[in-house]
DNA sequence: ATGAACTCCGTACCGTAGTACGATGTCAAG
DNA sequence: CTTGACATCGTACTACGGTACGGAGTTCAT
């Protein structure tokens, strides 16, 4: 079954191959025994672990905390998958309010720049500069 | 006029000395002429111009993109300002989709934790590893 | 004039998530 | 049995925005 080559595995999982090492040596993933003068063999197995790490990461979790869900990757600690999802939550709303305020200030001075209203200088360079 | 040691620029800017140094490195901000064996000095100009980069930092934009205002800083190139701010404006929107599709999946998720459905297993491990 | 506090300078390091590279070894097909 | 593709391994480099450090010199108040 432990068929497939670290090159395999990328390929299935849509990464470099340096990224799975880079994963071993994270610990994210752990290397199979290595016959003596040969080449590691993986398992399907594998595949799906990558792309475990890959869901996750989509969901915002960093590699550490991705490390952590993985030892909750027998489906068991229910509530300590989702504490951590909460409290991941709470860090992209906070990321998600901060980006609307860039948003609400850019889209002002943007207006201003646009609806220029005779000032000679520039209106965002303005703000900047701290004059206003 | 030129007055303020290194130190007396960083404290005014709410910076670190070692930002001060870095971003004269980064040539963001350049060095008074030191007279030799001597310390330089700088005017209350520096103390605004470190401002004006964190306020643009502030706005989403990178030090890159903080040079290119710098030189913008007469306030006559309007255009080219405005340019750049609606570019960054459509960074900062994308990052805020990215973020809401993860809220969005965060909240699910968290949801079907929540409301658990007499599974077995952690819907949010369950999603990670693509059973479902 | 002495000691603390500060400056100067180069270089190294932090976190985050990888990518790149080069030497050497192994495997499979022809 | 050779050639080409791939594996292994260690190390270095990327981007981004700084922070930390150590040794030497300078400035200022007492």
């Amino acid at each position: 079954m432990p068929d497939l080559t670290i090159g395999r595995v990328a390929e299935a999982a849509g990464v470099n191959v340096e990224t799975i090492r880079f994963y071993q040596r994270r610990k994210l993933l752990d290397e199979p025994i290595k016959p003596l003068g040969g080449v590691r063999r993986y398992s399907g197995e594998m595949v799906s672990r990558v792309r475990f790490i890959k869901r996750a990461q989509q969901l915002g979790f960093t590699l550490d905390e991705v490390q952590n869900l993985l030892t909750l990757e027998d489906g068991q600690s229910c509530k300590k998958t989702h504490d951590l999802a909460v409290k991941k939550l709470a860090v992209v709303e906070t990321r998600i309010a901060d980006l609307n305020r860039m948003r609400r200030m850019l889209r002002t001075l943007i207006g201003q720049c646009e609806t220029g209203s005779g000032k000679v200088a520039c209106p965002i360079i303005s703000t900047l500069a701290g004059r206003d």
